[in-house]
DNA sequence: GCTGCACGGCTAAGCGCTTGCTTAGTGGTA
DNA sequence: TACCACTAAGCAAGCGCTTAGCCGTGCAGC
């Protein structure tokens, strides 16, 4: 019936991604992601290996788009204050942005399989460590007062992280405007002086 | 050939528990629950209605206990400083001990049904309220200090939340530590005075 | 104190359906 | 004619849940 569509495979993705999103990896069907993409059940298979992989493929991009959007952030200035800012104004702002993507990202993790999980908990280290370092460089040049800058450090994540489960689209709230709250807040909880 | 279990209704709950903590409520079989509490798939429906009603008695559990520690801990004083530390402090550590528990109770929510959904946003809906109830009285006595003190509120629910997804028993830190940690973190971003 | 039997917790077996995925083939393009 | 994107049909396995019946227990009648 219908010809063959360029995008097809990443209509496939953006259709998996919807899906999974909203009733997570175990409780949407192949079928479910077929028809959202508008194509019969057998076309997810020709252009992805299984469900599984559409899953890696989706939380490998996710996870891959988060630590270069915190590297960023750090790379766009040598202040630890400037450093925190950036950071977590695109961190927060993007988990508002990209609530759909993120919450695969972030609370599908158990449905990898163990190959793939490693890989993904890789990016996740890595994502943990810069967020550490940027809270004890702050420490360090004494622009930071924290009694526990590790626990600060994977407090400051995990407050922007959780924005992908309470964020709606229909809210009163624009993921900008978290942005610069969660700014606000991030400075007040490594203690940075008061501007 | 086994007897009667006083507690087989309450031990198929507890597998419940431990099952959709681990694999969610759509990862999770009937047969799994079964297994886990050391019976045969059938027993499953002698005791429980369905699978959903199983996440819902959960639920609805898990919501109520959160709700009346948030109701303690302010009914442990009258200044708005001494609630948020009181509620803070047993909130984070709450979702630290009882972290498989609590990712059933924040992750499986679309996994109710309309009328059980409906429900239980009436025990979240409470909570937040008497989290937004605290930090404004707060910021009324001239004692907190936010630009925003919805979003705030929200902001330390989150974080305390978020402690269920990244928490495990083996890690450095006791479900104690985390709600001291997390009382001065919250104090801080209320803008509280500094001790 | 013993027997017979109703009761209720639990299981073996399996029903109808859905799942992830495969196979064989169709139809448009070059 | 060869190719490629895609589908119709369906397979084996696993799903939530039901049914029929077993077995240990407790109590009425003797």
């Amino acid at each position: 019936m219908a010809g063959a569509q360029p995008n097809a495979r990443s209509r496939l993705v953006d259709a998996a991604i919807e899906s999974f999103a909203a009733k997570g990896f175990h409780g949407t069907t192949t079928r479910d992601i077929a028809s959202a993409a508008g194509m019969s059940p057998a076309a997810v298979y020709v252009h992805h290996k299984s469900k599984e992989e559409l899953l890696y493929l989706i939380s490998k991009e996710g996870h891959e788009r988060t630590l270069r959007l915190v590297e960023d952030g750090i790379a766009s200035s040598a202040d630890p204050v400037a450093q925190l800012r950036a950071v977590m104004h695109a961190f927060a702002a993007h988990h508002a942005r990209g609530h759909t993507g993120a919450r695969i990202v972030n609370y599908e993790l158990a449905a990898l399989n163990d190959e793939h999980l490693a890989e993904i908990s890789e990016y996740r280290r890595a994502i943990e460590r810069r967020m550490r370092d940027v809270v004890t460089a702050g420490v360090t040049a004494g622009v930071f007062a924290t009694s526990n800058p590790r626990m600060t450090a994977l407090a400051l994540l995990s407050l922007g992280i959780d924005v992908a489960r309470w964020y709606r689209d229909e809210g009163d709230w624009s993921p900008e405007d978290i942005g610069d709250h969660y700014c606000e807040l991030a400075l007040r909880m490594v203690g940075a002086a008061s501007p």
